[in-house]
Order: C-alpha cells, then sequence, then structure tokens
DNA sequence: TACCAGTACCTAGCAACACGAAGTAGCTGA
DNA sequence: TCAGCTACTTCGTGTTGCTAGGTACTGGTA
C-alpha cells in the first residue's frame, strides 16, 4: 500500500503474527502469504523471517522443524504461554490506541 | 506505558497530531500536554517538536509565530490543505489496520 | 541433462521514528 | 538571586520494516 502502512506495522505486525499464532501453528512461508493475502500485499519476506527470529529469542513461541514435500523443512512457531501472556498486553495496549484514535476521529468531524 | 506503545506510535503519532491540528490550531508544548494529559502518559517533548518539523517540512502545516506572555514565542502549527489530504489518507490506512486488526481479535477467540 | 519455477529460509545494509538527555531562552514570584 | 514554569531545539541510540541479495530442496519441461 505503501509508505503509511509501513510506519503504522512498525510495533503492531509483531502483535499481528503473533495474533494468527494464537489461533494455530505456522511457519514464515505461510505467514507471508496469508498477510500478503489479507491485503497486506507488499509485506516482505524477510520483515517476517526477522520477526519471527525475535519472537523467538524474546521466548514468545515454540518451534518444531517439520520436513516438507515441496521444499526444505519448515519451521513451524506455536504461541507459548509467555507468549499468549504478552499477547494479552498487545491487545490492552492496542485497545487504548485505538480507542484514542476513535475519539480524535469522532471529534475532528 | 512502555515499550508497546512507544514502537505502536511509529506511524500512528503524526496522524493523532494531524488529526488534533484539523480541530484546531496548537503548539507544540500544549500538544504534548495534552496527550499526556490523554494517556500518552510518558510521549517525550522532543518527539512532538521533531515531529511537527517533519511535518511542516513536508508542507502538511502552516506555521505562525505567536508571542507568550509567559515564554518564549509560540510555534502554533495549523492544518492546511494538503496536510487534510494526507489525513484523508491516514485514516484510510488506519481503518484498514484497525479491521484487519479487529478481525484476527475475534477469530483469536 | 540442463534449466526454471515454486517452496522455504536467512542475512546485511538502510531509512524512519520515538526516546533519553541535554541545552537555550523568556517570564514570574519568593 | 534563583527556582520553576513555559517553550523550543538538537544529538545520539535502539527498534523496526524494507530492499536486495543469497542458499537449498523439489518437480516439471525442453
Amino acid at each position: 500500500m505503501g509508505k503509511l502502512v509501513t510506519e503504522m506495522l512498525k510495533g503492531t505486525l509483531e502483535g499481528i503474527v503473533l495474533a494468527i499464532l494464537s489461533g494455530r501453528s505456522a511457519y514464515g512461508y505461510e505467514i507471508t502469504a496469508w498477510l500478503r493475502d489479507q491485503g497486506f500485499s507488499d509485506i516482505a519476506e524477510g520483515t517476517i523471517y526477522a520477526l519471527l527470529v525475535r519472537v523467538e529469542q524474546r521466548g514468545l513461541v515454540d518451534v518444531e522443524k517439520v520436513p516438507s514435500e515441496k521444499g526444505p523443512p519448515r519451521k513451524v512457531y506455536s504461541l507459548n504461554a509467555q507468549g499468549r501472556e504478552y499477547l494479552e498486553e498487545f491487545w490492552t495496549t492496542w485497545s487504548f490506541l485505538a480507542g484514542r484514535l476513535e475519539q480524535l476521529r469522532e471529534g475532528g468531524k
């Protein structure tokens, strides 16, 4: 979409990915494809992989290497307890921000 | 509030400030105080000033120097036509993002 | 066999942005 | 005089997403 989305994704993309993982386990390539399908048309592959490495290092997800019939083995990520806790925090923060924004939008009309 | 908000503000703070300016003209110190009042308790002053310089350079706001009785002259910013256009784009992008997030939140339960 | 497309992951360098910390400057009241 | 509020500025840092490469495995096709 453009620069605006890119900047807005900073700080939210992590939550988005964790939210996806809260529903089901998934691997990088899959997540990227899904996001592109959902309208984040120009999400960069590298971005997702780097993000996954980050959340893994922070201990928010568990990883399992699963062989694929169509290429190299997949690194399947799943949200663990710590990750769920973090995701809760994320939603709280998001709600706060979204609330302020909504208020501003109303007031601005 | 913490690191989460800080990261989320990247990309949205600009829109927030422009939205404020769409309602009324304001100067940096005033905007900072207002934001802190609204719950953005630890917004850094420097952040707002830098942001205002940025949007001015992009031609989204007009500036007027107004003397103050209580200190140095104020730089009063007001949203111009280009700024309003940009703000519209911001709201569009925000809506898109908020929509996706809301959907993820529903699905994740 | 050689090559390409699709799958799947990784990395290095860059730009944008918010923050922390410090500084400048003007005014008022104790 | 000096502390405290008002008001703006600047520099260095950390985090983050993007660009642009690269590696590696598979299957189909010329």
